[in-house]
RNA sequence: GCCAGUGUGGUGAAAUUGGUAGACACGCCGGAUUCAAAAUCCGGUUCCUUCACGGGAGUGGCGGUUCAAGUCCGCCCACUGGUACCA
C-alpha cells in the first residue's frame, strides 16, 4: 500500500495490469476435476475490420459473468476466435482486389489487438478462426460421417439467380427485385444442393426446448414456433382424367379436415409437377409460371407479394362428396411445405377468401358459430373459429374434435388419406455457390455418383492464392482443385466446387475449443469437461437460425459419441443492439462510433463501465456520448475516495462497538451486497448493480466527510472493498490497482466474491404506505415487529388520511403486512 | 404477411412476486470554489395548479379485471429483430 496519484491516470493503469496479467498467464486455463467448472462463451466475432460497439457490449457482458464466476471460485473458461468464412469477404476482394485469405487474417489480427485492449480474460491459447484447415478438416470429416449414415442427401432447391453476372444471389445481395451490382432482374433457378436432415430431429429439437429454463422465454417460443409441430391429415384428390399414374393424385395437407365439405377448389404450387405438364400444352400456364420466376427466395418477400393465381383447367374429384372441383395455380402455394397442394376453404380461411373473391370462386359455408360474439359474416371476411359442422352431410352437428376423427376414420377406411404430422421447418440446405467457405468433401463420380472424400485426403484445402470478380466462385475455374479422381473407381471425376454454409461452422466452434489443439481427432474428451456452455452471450438476431443450427449439430455430434450433452448451451443471455439516435449503427447510416478512439480518450474502463451502466443486456443500448463522459467522472471520483482513504486490515464487527451512523454505512453496505450478488448471479442486470454501487459511494462520501477515528476508517474500508470487489468483473484494471492500494497482496481477479454479514443487515422500523382509496396520503416508519391491529389503528389514526375519510364511510381496510395499508371509503 | 419483442420525465433508465412511479445517471438550472475558465463540490429538477401547505394528472392509445395495474386481460397504434443464401 502506497500512496497513490489522486488523479485517475486510466492509461497507465490499464497498461500495468494487463501487463500483471500476460506476466502470470492469468486466463489460461486447464481441466481441473477438483473444481466446478464454468464455460462463458461470447459468440465470436466475424472478423469485418474493426470491432463494433455491438462487439464491446457482448464481450463486457461475458467478461463480467467470468470474472465474477471466477470469483466465486469456479474454474472458468472463457475462450475467443474468428467465425472467418462469409461473404463480406468476397464483397472486399473485389472492392480492394485483396484475396479474401490476405483480407480476413489481417482484419483478425487487428481486431485481436483491440481485444486486448479492452482487458478481456481470454484463454488465447484456445483461438480458433474457422478459415482455418485445421479446424475446417473436421467439419468436412463430421460431414462425411453423416453422409455414410444417409443423414445428408443432395435436390434440387431454388436460388437468386443474377443473369447478367451470371452468378448465384443471396437475399440480401437482391435490392428490389434486382441484383446488387449488375441491376439485372433476378430469376429463380433450380439448382442441386446438398441437405442435412434437421427435420429428422424435429420433434426431440421442439422436446428439449420444454426443459431449457435456461433460456429467455421468448426465444423458446420463436425456436418452437419455427419448428412449427402441427397435427393434420395428407389427403388425395384425383385428378380428372389424368393419364400418367403418377401425376393422379394430387395430395394435400390440411390442420382441419373438419372443414373438408367447404372444399371449392384446389391450389398448387407454380413449381408442381403437375403444372409444369399442363404448361407444355397450355401457353397461358406457362406464361403464368413464368412470370411467377422473377420473385427473389425469400419467406418476406412470398408472403407480401400480390397474391394471385390461373386456373388450370383441370378438375379435382372430392374424395367424399365426388364434387367436381377447379384445380388453380396460387403464387402463394410453397412446394416447400407439405406437398405443394393445398385444398382451399374460402369459407373458412382468410387467404383463401380472399382468393376466391377475387376470382369469383363459391364460398361455402361448413362450420357454424357456437357463440354469440363470434358471428359468422361471410361477406366480410372469413370465419375462422372452431364450431359446429353444417352442409356437411353425416358429418353435421360435429364440434372440431369429433369430425377430426370422424373424417380421418372415413379417409383411411376408403385409403384416400391418413393423419400426419407435419413440421414447418425444412431440411438443412448447406450448399454455397461461393468461393470463401469450407469445400464440400464430396466427389461426383460419372459411374460411382457422389463419393465421401476419404479421411485421408482430408482435408480439402481451399486454395487461397486466387482473384475474385463479379461472376462468383472462382473454384469451379479452377482445374487443379477440381480435377480429380474417383476414391472408388480412380476413374476422372469432378470435385464438388460449392462451399459449406458459414452456419455449419458456427453450430460447433463452441466444442472445439475444448480440445482445440487436438491433430487427431475433432474433439475428444476434454470437450466432455467443459461442455455444455454454462453462459452463452450473443446477439437477439441469432436466436432462430444460429442457435437451432447448432442446437441440431450438438446432437449430431453426441449420436456420433464426440459429446455426451443432449444440449449445448445451459444458460443463454440474448444482448440487444446497440444504438444511436434511435437506429442501429451501422457503416451506411454513418452513426458508428469508434471503439478505440474512447478507450484512447478514457481507457478500456470507462467504455466498458458505459455498455453495461446504460441499461440492462437484453435491451436495446441508446449510445450518448455524454453518458461515457458520465461514467467516466464516476471512475475518478471513486478512484479520489479511494486514494484520500487510509487503508488499514479490516479486524471482526462483532467486537466493535459502533455508532448509528457506522451501523447504517455497515447496514448499506451489505444491504448493496445483497442486491448486487443477485443481480450479477441470478439477474444479470450489471446497470443496476453499478446504480446501487454509485449509491454506496454516494454514502461513504456523505459519511466520510469529517471522520477519522479508527472505526471510522474501518467502516470506510469494508465499504471501500466491497465496492471494489463488486465492480472487479466490469472494471477490471481499475479494481486492480485499486485493490492493491487498499493493502492486499494478491490481484483482485483472484480474490473471492465477498459474503454478506446477515447481522449488518438487522433493521428495526419499516416504512408502511397509507391509501385511501389506493392513493398514497402519507407514510409512517413503525417498528418491525407491528401487528395488524395496531397497523390499522395507526392508519385511522393518521392525520393525512382522516382528511380523505372523513367525508365518507371506511367500508374495507386492506392491511398488506410490512407494506401498506389502503381504506376503502365511499 | 407471419413469428417474437419493445414503448415510462428533456435523455438513458429503475420499480425483481399486482402494493410509495421516476432509484442511479445524463442534461439543464442555481450556488460554492476561481482574477477568470476548465475541473471539482453542494443543492434543485415528471407535468399542471398553488405565495405556501397542499391538490390534481401521469408509464404509446382505447377499454376491462382488482381494495390496488407500468406490471394481469382484450383490442388498436408505432418501432425493432427474425423470416431459412448477411452474420
Amino acid at each position: 500500500m502506497s500512496s497513490i496519484d489522486p488523479h485517475y491516470p486510466a492509461q497507465a493503469v490499464e497498461a500495468a495490469a494487463q501487463s500483471y496479467w500476460q506476466q502470470h498467464d492469468s486466463f489460461k486455463v486447464s481441466e481441473d476435476k477438483s473444481l466446478e467448472k464454468f464455460y462463458c462463451l461470447s459468440m465470436f466475432p466475424y472478423p469485418s475490420g474493426h470491432l463494433h460497439m455491438g462487439h464491446v457490449r457482448n464481450y463486457s457482458i461475458g467478461d463480467a459473468i467470468s470474472r465474477y464466476q471466477r470469483m466465486l471460485g469456479k474454474n472458468v473458461l472463457q475462450p475467443m476466435g474468428w467465425d472467418a468464412f462469409g461473404l463480406p469477404a468476397e464483397n472486399a476482394a473485389i472492392q480492394n482486389e485483396v484475396p479474401p485469405a490476405q483480407w480476413t487474417y489481417s482484419n483478425i489480427d487487428y481486431m485481436r489487438e483491440q481485444l486486448q485492449r479492452l482487458g478481456f480474460a481470454y484463454d488465447w491459447s484456445r483461438e480458433i478462426a474457422t478459415c482455418h484447415p485445421d479446424y475446417y478438416r473436421w467439419e468436412q470429416w463430421f460431414f462425411t460421417r453423416l453422409f455414410e449414415k444417409g443423414l445428408v442427401y443432395k435436390k434440387s432447391s431454388e436460388v437468386n439467380w443474377d443473369p447478367v453476372d451470371q452468378t448465384v444471389l443471396a437475399n440480401e445481395q437482391v435490392v428490389d427485385g434486382r441484383g446488387w451490382r449488375s441491376g439485372a432482374v433476378v430469376e429463380r433457378r433450380e439448382i442441386p444442393q446438398w441437405f442435412i436432415k434437421i427435420t429428422d430431429f424435429a420433434q426431440e429439437l421442439l422436446d428439449d426446448l420444454e426443459g431449457m429454463e435456461g433460456w429467455p422465454e421468448k426465444v423458446r417460443t420463436m425456436q418452437a414456433n419455427w419448428i412449427g409441430r402441427s397435427e393434420g391429415i395428407e389427403l388425395d384428390f384425383e385428378v380428372a382424367d389424368e393419364a400418367d399414374e403418377a401425376l393422379r393424385k394430387l395430395s394435400v395437407y390440411t390442420t382441419r379436415p373438419d372443414t373438408l365439405m367447404g372444399v371449392t377448389y384446389v391450389a398448387m404450387a407454380v413449381q408442381h409437377p403437375l403444372a409444369s405438364k399442363v404448361a407444355k400444352s397450355n401457353p397461358q400456364i406457362a406464361k403464368y409460371i413464368e412470370q411467377q420466376s422473377n420473385t427473389k427466395v425469400a419467406e418476406a418477400d412470398m408472403a407480401t407479394m400480390e397474391k394471385t393465381g390461373i386456373d388450370t383447367g383441370l378438375k379435382a374429384i372430392h374424395p367424399i362428396s365426388g364434387e367436381s372441383l377447379p384445380i388453380y395455380l396460387a403464387n402463394f402455394v410453397l412446394m416447400s411445405y407439405g406437398s405443394g397442394a393445398v385444398m382451399a376453404v374460402p369459407a373458412h380461411d382468410q387467404r383463401d377468401w380472399e382468393f376466391a373473391r377475387k376470382y369469383q370462386l363459391p364460398i361455402k359455408q361448413v362450420i357454424q358459430s357456437n357463440s354469440e360474439e363470434d358471428v359468422c359474416d361471410l361477406e366480410k371476411e372469413a370465419f375462422v373459429t372452431k364450431g359446429v359442422l353444417i352442409n356437411s352431410g353425416d358429418f353435421d352437428g360435429l364440434d372440431f374434435d369429433a369430425a377430426f376423427a370422424a373424417i380421418e376414420k372415413h379417409l383411411s377406411e376408403r385409403n384416400l388419406g391418413t393423419k400426419k404430422v407435419n413440421f414447418r421447418l425444412r431440411d438443412w440446405g448447406v450448399s454455397r455457390q461461393r468461393y470463401w467457405g469450407a469445400p464440400i468433401p464430396i466427389i461426383n463420380c460419372e459411374h460411382c455418383g457422389s463419393v465421401a472424400v476419404p479421411d485421408e485426403d482430408l482435408p480439402v484445402v481451399l486454395p487461397i492464392e486466387v482473384e475474385i470478380d463479379a461472376s462468383g466462385s472462382p473454384l469451379g475455374k479452377l482445374k487443379a482443385f477440381y480435377e480429380v479422381d474417383c476414391p472408388k473407381c480412380k476413374s476422372a471425376a469432378v470435385r464438388e466446387t460449392d462451399t459449406f454454409d458459414t452456419f455449419m461452422e458456427s453450430s460447433w466452434y463452441y466444442a472445439r475449443y475444448a480440445s482445440r489443439d487436438q491433430t487427431n481427432s475433432m474433439l475428444d474428451e476434454r470437450a466432455n469437461y467443459w461442455l455444455p456452455v454454462d453462459q452463452y452471450i450473443g446477439g437477439i438476431e441469432h436466436a432462430i437460425l444460429h442457435l437451432l443450427y447448432a442446437r441440431f449439430f450438438h446432437k449430431l455430434m453426441r449420436n456420433e459419441g464426440l459429446v455426451s450433452s443432449d444440449e449445448p448451451f445451459t444458460q443463454l443471455l440474448t444482448q440487444g443492439m446497440v444504438l444511436k439516435d434511435g437506429s442501429k449503427m451501422s457503416k451506411s447510416k454513418g452513426n458508428t462510433v469508434d471503439p478505440l478512439s474512447l478507450i484512447e480518450k478514457y481507457g478500456a474502463d470507462t467504455v466498458r463501465m458505459f455498455t453495461m451502466f446504460a441499461s440492462p443486456p437484453d435491451q436495446s443500448l441508446e449510445w450518448s456520448d455524454s453518458g461515457v463522459e458520465g461514467s467516466f467522472r464516476f471512475l475518478k471520483r471513486l478512484w479520489k475516495i479511494v486514494a484520500n482513504h487510509q487503508p488499514l486490515a479490516l479486524i471482526d464487527f462483532a467486537s466493535l462497538k459502533l455508532s448509528d451512523e457506522q451501523t447504517q454505512l455497515r447496514r448499506k453496505t451489505h444491504q448493496t451486497l445483497e442486491k448486487v450478488t443477485d443481480d450479477y448471479g441470478r439477474r444479470h442486470t450489471f446497470n443496476t448493480a453499478i446504480a446501487a454501487t454509485m449509491e454506496l459511494l454516494n454514502a461513504v462520501s456523505r459519511f466520510a466527510d469529517s471522520h477519522d477515528e479508527t472505526n471510522d476508517r474501518l467502516v470506510i474500508q469494508e465499504s471501500l472493498e466491497t465496492a471494489i470487489l463488486m465492480l472487479a468483473p466490469i472494471v477490471p484494471h481499475f479494481c486492480h490497482a485499486l485493490w492493491q492500494h487498499l493493502g492486499h497482496e494478491g490481484a483482485v481477479m483472484n480474490a473471492s466474491w465477498p459474503s454478506v454479514d446477515s447481522t449488518a443487515l438487522t433493521e428495526n422500523t419499516i416504512t408502511i404506505v397509507l391509501q385511501v382509496n389506493g392513493k398514497l396520503r402519507d407514510t409512517v416508519e413503525v417498528a418491525k415487529g407491528i401487528t395488524k391491529d395496531e397497523l390499522e389503528q395507526l392508519a385511522m389514526e393518521n392525520e393525512a388520511v382522516k382528511r380523505f375519510t372523513a367525508e365518507g364511510t371506511v367500508r374495507k381496510v386492506i392491511v398488506v403486512p410490512g407494506r401498506l395499508v389502503n381504506m376503502v371509503v365511499n
